[in-house]
DNA sequence: CCGTATCCCTGGCGATACTG
DNA sequence: CAGTATCGCCAGGGATACGG
């Protein structure tokens, strides 16, 4: 005993905060978009779609507009020409960096990069 | 200027850490399950059932088995009358429950719970 | 009690083509 | 350059029934 959270906890429950935030950040894409611009300060969508590896331009402008709505990343246009947009995170984004960060050190540590055995 | 990891970190590459740790625990439920396992330190299968609010049966077997064979959790089954399973979590998974619960935090700092606004 | 076996369906995701 | 518009796949996830 002590180690234990109260079994009460509402660890998984309805409206757990981790459930919330997993409908935020969650699928495929997110995290990593979130961790590229964190790591490139700001991004223009180009450099963006080309650092996060694998990702398509339909997934890519989709999970930045309902990250822009959920108040996650900010876009700014340069109506030049040709026309520049540039990302960013927010500064409640930027509160859940580490966290992420922290993520991917985990995975660093954990896990050997391996093919396939064969 | 420094406050920018270089720009060649690899962050969302091909085998990125975060993407690597994506793959054990992506989806909808073994973060879930992950956290209740932890809160109650051992559980069974019928508890575990219960307090992953909404989860089925199928998806939860289903994430056991894959997390025991990536080294997540441990099954230990008494062939008692009726038979009685218990899980619990690996070390390694162990080392990367304060991460979780850190993003669960941040969740309840962030985000209000709110349903559909009307 | 602790699951597996099946079947099925939705929506996340991707490919391609096209526009301001 | 920075995206939308469409279409379609298929794997993740769910319901139900059954087995050790």
């Amino acid at each position: 005993m002590g180690r234990h959270i109260s079994p009460c906890e509402n660890m998984a429950g309805e409206g757990c905060g981790l459930k919330r935030v997993l409908d935020l950040i969650g699928g495929k894409w997110k995290i990593l978009i979130l961790c590229v611009i964190y790591a490139e300060g700001t991004v223009r969508y180009g450099e963006l779609r080309r650092r996060v590896y694998g990702i398509t331009n339909t997934m890519l402008a989709h999970s930045l507009r309902e990250m822009e709505r959920d108040g996650l990343v900010e876009r700014h246009q340069f109506d030049e020409m040709p026309v520049r947009v540039e990302y960013s995170l927010t500064a409640s984004a930027g509160s859940m960096i580490p966290i992420l960060l922290e993520l991917k050190r985990w995975g660093e540590e954990h896990l050997e990069h391996e093919g396939l055995p064969s």
